[in-house]
DNA sequence: TATTTTTGCTAAAACGATTTAACTCTGATA
DNA sequence: TATCAGAGTTAAATCGTTTTAGCAAAAATA
C-alpha cells in the first residue's frame, strides 16, 4: 500500500500537481484556482489520505518543522518532565521533537548536534552539559537557532530559560535558618556549571546575612560524577567527623538529595530530629519520603512553555533579540525540615 | 555561512557530483575512481567539513535511519530511563531517535504515529496506550516496522518485548506470603491492558496455590485515570472499612505505588509495622523511602536492547518473523515487607 | 475589431542526495 | 585496421514537494 503523492491526486484528476499543491496548501484563492477543482482535489484527497511527505517537503522549504531537544539525562524525572511540557509546547506550535539525552557528557552532546544539524531540525533546544562551550560557540556560529535550559554559559551570548539558583538556595537556607537550625551544610558537586555555582552562592549568602559563620568543613563539594558511596562518605564526615555536629543540610540537586537520604536512612539518623534536609528540585520521592522532604521546586511548565516560545521566535525570524529568562522557584516546606 | 554540498566540492575540483558521492559513499573500488581523485575529494570533504544533508539523503534512498519511538509517559521515570536505553542501543545502530510521549492517551499516540509516517522515521518502538489497538492495526496494514513494548494487544499479531508480569506479580505475591502475611490486597487500576491484567492474575494465583481466600473486597481497581485521592480512599477503605483489616498491599504500578505509600504516610501507619509493602517497578524513591520499598524491577537495559535489535532486523528485512520477547523481571525484597 | 485584462491553469526548476546507464579514452587483441 | 575490453568518469533521472514565471482562452475595454 504506497502512500499516496501529490501526483498520484494529479494524474486522477488529470490536472497538473502544481494546482493540487496549491489548493491543498490553502493558496487557491489567491492563484484563482475554480471552486470546482477545488473541491475536487480537497475531496480526493481525502478519499485516498494523503498526507503530504514531510522529507520531500523539509527538503524544498528548508524547514523541518522539528526542533531538537538535547536533554542532559532522561532518567532524570527533572528533565524528563521537561521533555514532555517541551514537546506538548512544541506541538502545539506544530512541531515535532527530536530528542537526545546526552547522560551530561560533552562528546555525546557535541555527536547529537552535528548529527541533527544535518538538516534534520530547525533548532535547539539544550541543556548543555559541562565542557560544552566549544559546542555550543560552534552552533551559534552556525546561526543555527538555539536555546539553552537549565544551565548557561557566562561568556557566551545564548538566549536562555532558567530559575534564579541563588535566590533559591538563599531562601531554603534561610527557612532552615528560621527554623532555628545555625549549623547548617552544604552538599554539592564540583560540576562546572553555572547553575551549581550560583545555588552554593546562595547558601553561603544566606549564612552571612544571618551572622552566622561560613565553615568550609561544612561544604562537601563532591564529584561531578559522585556514586552512592561518595553521598554516603560525605554524610558521614559532615555528621561524624568534625568538631561540631551539624544539624541541617542543603542537597543542590535531587540526585544528591535521593542518595543522601538512601544515606541518612541507612545510618539510623532521624529527621528531622538528628538532621533537617531541604533539596532542590521536587521529584515524586520527596513527597513519599518519611517524612516528605522539603523541595526547592522548578516551574517546569513555564520553562518548557518559554524556551519554545523563544525558539520559534527564532526559527520564524519574528524575533533577533537574545532573550534570557530567569524564573522563580517556588519553596515547599515539609517535615523534613521541622515543616 | 551555508552548508556545503556535494555540488561545491563537486564544482571546486572540477569532477562531477556522481563521482563525490561515490567516493564518499566508499564506493570506490567497484567504480574504478583513481587513488588520486579519491584522495582529492576525501581531503576536500574534510576542508569543508562536509555533512551529508539527511533530509535529501532521505528523500532519494526512502530511509531516514531514524527510529520513532512512541512512550505512554515520560515523566515516570521508568519510561524515561528505558527511553534512555533505546536511544543509547539505536545510536549503536546509527540510528536516531524521534521521541514523543502519549500520555497513555490513544487520540495523542495516533496523531504522533501518522505525523512520523510522513516518511519521517523507519520504524516504531511503542508502548500503546489504552484504546489504541485500531492504531496499530492501522499501523500494521501499512507494512511499517514496529515492535511494542511494555504491552501489547493479544489479537493483533505485533513484535512485542515484554515482561512476565504474571509471573513477577505472582513472586512478589508469594514473598509476602512467605514473609507471614496472610490478608494481602492488590491495588490496581481497571486500564484494560494486558499488562496489567497479567500482574492482576498472578497476585490472584499465588493466593490461589497457597489456599488463601481471594476475598474481592481485597481487589482495588482504581480508575485508569488515578489521582492522589482515590488511592488515599482506596488505602483508607482497605485499612478501616472491612471486616477483616487487611495486613500487605501489592501495588501494581510505581504510580499507584508512590502515591499509595503517601497515604499510607499521611494515616500515619508503620510499614511494615501496620502494613507491608511489595510494588511493581523500582522508581529511586523505593531505595530511599523509610523504610526502603521492596520492588520487582523490570530489565530496563534488555528491553531496549532487544527492541531496538528486532527493530532493526525489520527494518533491514533480515527479518520477518514475528518475535514476542517476555524477559523475566527481578525482585529486591527490602524493608517494607520485612526483609 | 483590435487590444488589454482577467481567469484558470501548468511547465519546469529547485532542494541535495543516489544510482543507472552510458560515454570517452587507452591499450590490447584479432 | 578494426574490434574489444577495461579504466575512469559523468549526464540525467529520481525521490515528493514548493514556487516562479508564464501560457491560452475568455472577458472586458477601447
Amino acid at each position: 500500500m504506497k502512500k499516496t503523492s501529490l501526483n498520484d491526486i494529479a494524474q486522477q484528476l488529470g490536472v497538473s500537481k502544481t494546482l493540487v499543491s496549491l489548493v491543498l496548501n490553502g493558496k487557491a484563492k489567491e492563484h484563482r484556482i475554480s471552486g470546482d477543482v477545488q473541491k475536487k482535489v480537497i475531496k480526493l484527497a481525502k478519499e485516498l489520505n494523503y498526507q503530504p511527505n514531510q522529507i520531500a517537503k523539509g527538503l524544498r522549504t528548508g524547514k523541518t518543522n522539528t526542533i531538537g531537544l538535547i536533554i542532559a539525562d532522561i532518567a532524570n524525572p527533572f528533565f524528563g518532565k521537561l521533555g514532555r511540557e517541551i514537546e506538548r509546547e512544541a506541538s502545539n506550535h506544530g512541531y515535532r521533537v527530536m530528542f537526545c539525552s546526552s547522560d551530561e557528557k560533552a562528546e555525546n552532546a557535541k555527536q547529537q548536534i552535528e548529527m541533527l544539524q544535518q538538516g534534520q531540525v530547525d533548532g535547539f533546544i539544550i541543556s548543555p552539559p559541562e565542557g560544552s562551550e566549544e559546542q555550543i560557540r560552534t552552533l551559534a556560529k552556525s546561526k543555527t537557532p538555539y536555546v539553552l535550559v537549565d544551565r548557561y554559559f557566562a561568556d557566551i551570548e545564548s538566549n536562555y530559560v532558567v530559575v534564579d539558583n541563588s535566590q533559591a538556595a538563599y531562601e531554603g537556607t534561610v527557612h532552615l535558618i528560621k527554623k532555628g537550625y545555625r549549623k547548617i551544610a552544604c552538599v554539592t558537586t564540583n560540576a562546572n556549571l553555572i547553575n551549581m555555582n550560583q545555588r552554593l552562592e546562595g547558601y553561603k549568602q544566606a549564612l552571612i546575612d544571618a551572622k552566622i559563620p561560613l565553615l568550609q568543613e561544612r561544604i562537601k563539594v563532591l564529584q561531578f560524577t559522585h556514586e552512592r558511596d561518595d553521598v554516603f562518605l560525605a554524610i558521614k564526615q559532615l555528621l561524624f567527623e568534625v568538631e561540631d555536629k551539624i544539624e541541617a543540610i542543603l542537597f543542590t540537586t535531587s540526585k544528591i538529595g535521593v542518595m543522601g537520604l538512601e544515606s541518612i536512612h541507612s545510618l539510623g539518623l532521624n529527621i528531622p530530629g538528628d538532621i533537617a534536609v531541604v533539596s532542590f528540585d521536587d521529584p515524586d520521592a520527596y513527597k513519599i519520603s518519611n517524612p516528605p522532604v522539603s523541595a526547592i521546586a522548578q516551574p517546569l511548565k513555564e520553562i518548557g512553555r518559554e524556551s519554545v516560545r523563544i525558539l520559534m521566535g527564532h526559527i520564524n525570524g519574528t524575533d533577533r533579540t537574545v532573550q534570557k529568562i530567569m524564573l522563580k522557584t517556588r519553596f515547599f516546606a515539609r517535615k523534613s525540615s521541622g515543616e
